[in-house]
DNA sequence: AAAGTTAATGCAACATTGTTGCAATAATAA
DNA sequence: TTATTATTGCAACAATGTTGCATTAACTTT
């Protein structure tokens, strides 16, 4: 969290409040959030900016490579870049978890490019279902 | 197709111009397409209806399960539903290619679920790349 | 600590797309 | 050919994305 505020200061960026509550929420837990997510959680915390700040904040983020997004179960998620993972989705309560699978996939990866003649540069691979909550 | 067509008039449907096309247009070649393909496709044929008949004719079609809605790299894509596939997805053309990847998954996706306690349902994998002609 | 610089914000306004009700139209049955 | 009603188009509104511009606030400099 540290190195992306210098990232930013670095880069002629302020640290807003609005920006480095993002941030932190995005570093905290919830690796995964909508806009929607982002703007319920900053009320809770009495931060409301408006529309076209969120809009702005979260262009900003993503144009800087702090924060990437993705688009799961057809809805956009931010979350901070971290190391490869896939996406464990909750088809009841919309949760998100992240998961890892150890390799396979790069070699399958292979594999399929060639026989596509397709240069494949990443994937993406989410499982839906019902988190344990939800099973009852 | 036919068997399409029997389905909608057995459930009291009718086989409307525009109807017709779009089921015509995604059992064709395309496999995946947005709802501005369909629109712009549909305008090639000198077919265009209103923004409200798109929607609901969508809607329609997905409801009697006769299209499927996927979301592939931020996009909702309309397709027919078929055996169990995955996608290669061009960054450079957006062209969607639909290829079957044999086994494996499947059982890892057994792993996932025990180690997560996460009732797997079903899954979605994307590679995206460039095809043949994008590489250049 | 005060003043200056400019990134970030909020507001107003407009654009785009989703959505609904209702009267007109067209696909199908009789 | 006529009757029935699914489908369509239009008008109207809702929700969300997007831009320009004046104001505010984060940061730098003095």
């Amino acid at each position: 969290m540290i190195n992306i505020y210098g990232k930013i200061r670095s880069s002629g960026g302020r640290l807003t409040k609005v920006r480095k509550s993002i941030i932190e929420m995005l570093t905290g837990k919830s690796c995964c959030m909508t806009k929607q997510d982002i703007i319920e959680k900053l009320q809770r915390k009495n931060i409301t900016p408006n529309r076209t700040t969120i809009y702005r904040e979260l262009l900003f983020l993503v144009k800087s490579g702090i924060v990437q997004k993705n688009n799961i179960a057809g809805s956009e998620y931010y979350e901070i870049p971290q190391d490869h993972h896939h996406h464990l989705v909750c088809l009841g309560c919309n949760l998100i978890e992240k998961i890892k699978i150890c390799g396979h996939l790069k070699k399958q990866e292979k594999k399929i490019a060639e026989k596509n003649k397709f240069d494949i540069i990443n994937h993406s691979l989410e499982f839906y279902g019902y988190c344990r909550k939800c099973r009852a």
